[in-house]
DNA sequence: GTGGTCTAGACCACT
DNA sequence: GTGGTCTAGACCACA
């Protein structure tokens, strides 16, 4: 087999849309190292069979996350895992993150944790991403 | 004065839609204490006008915090805040904040932070809400 | 009259999609200021009518614009031209100007002009752009 | 050896299909003299197999060279670089290069480069090229 | 009303 | 075979 296999699972509960889905699984498997660097995606076809949806919404997934720079087209040939470049600018980035950390506060502040176990569970999460790759960051 | 003013801002690069702005803002301000137990919210179209906003999109963000049971309505007198009690069970709680930790975990992933910085951000946001009501909440 | 009108043309013989002329266009109008900061753009079912076209491929191209950080979606209102921004990193600006060179020194490299010719028609064709604005840079 | 060598690279980030890199390259080593009037072009698969890609895409772009007229095929022996003429008429090279140009400057606009910076990035992909051949072209 | 998502089915260029 | 583009028509959330 030529192509990578992908374990993604489409789940029709899930707030996201399922090219949303697609596209956070694929960029997981990516950043836990699952997909290598060269490494063929299935094809849309493909993949559209075997999560039983529409071809289009594959290809709209694959479509972003060429735009996101994590994987490249090679003509007739397919999408390939590109080796991993930072797109954004700095001044982009933080801002990206300052959004994305008062959403996350403004969902989890008014459970009834204290702060201190809302960052051990974040801390863990990040960990388990970080961990896999030889990033050898540790606290 | 008889309906208590609130204190929310829209801002319109977040990614949550208006109304969600607004329940999570009064819900904020109900937990921090600014709007005691008893209280009238504004009207519909009070708010609307306040935040200069379509006054249909108070009138769902009003509904939505009176299906949580965060307020009661009074025929012909208006929304009021009532008495606290957990709707959400502990392990619905458990379960929002994990979906809410792996949803921020996969947007800050490909963001060129370390882990670090990013739990130091969160930290801060946690802490900034925290810091003016009395912090009850043990997990 | 609310939203803009926007002077664009589908050309058929075009070898650049549909969706790529909508985005050309609207970003050159955006870049020449007829778009000015916080316009609205012309509806997607709008301008699909306006140019006999299929309304995804409209929304196609918005979704493009939004992409790239040009435009911004206010929920329910439309799309809004935004403050202008540098989402790419320095490192990816290099690559893209390096690709969009060499691209172009392939295609005109094998018609009978020199090199002065081509590079004033370059500067002519980049000074119209820069002209609009109050950038005062002149040769 | 029979037939002359040709000095091409292919490189999968292009924009340009494969078949179109080949195109270019030929003629641009045409251009420059590398490969001289009567020299024998490498057989189809020969190329193939030197650029590690798919025969038909070589056989793609040797049919678009003889349909340009810059090589000419005889029966059994192959193709060879055949005498040079212009095929273009003036009107035509000209419409070419304005595309090319407005391509190109629709390209790079958004990028954060002034002017002069993207001219002096042309001028020596320009020069590059004519440093090798006698350039006898005049405008 | 707005944009966003999804499906279904077609055609194209490239390998 | 591959991805990319386009059309047609439907449904959804939001304002």
């Amino acid at each position: 087999m030529t192509s990578s296999n992908v374990k993604i699972q489409i789940v029709t509960g899930d707030t996201r849309p399922i090219f949303k889905q697609i596209v956070d699984g694929i960029r997981m498997e990516i950043a836990c190292g699952e997909l290598q660097v060269g490494t063929k995606l299935p094809s849309v076809r493909g993949l559209a069979m075997q999560l039983m949806i529409n071809a289009n919404t594959v290809a709209k997934a694959y479509s972003e996350l060429t735009a996101q720079g994590l994987v490249e087209p090679r003509q007739g040939l397919g999408l390939f895992v590109s080796e991993p470049r930072q797109l954004l600018s700095e001044e982009e980035q933080k801002k990206r993150l300052r959004t994305a950390v008062s959403g996350f506060v403004n969902e989890v502040a008014y459970l009834a944790f204290n702060t201190d176990h809302i960052i051990r569970e974040v801390q863990e999460a990040l960990i388990k991403l970080d961990g896999a790759p030889d990033t050898s960051d540790r606290d």
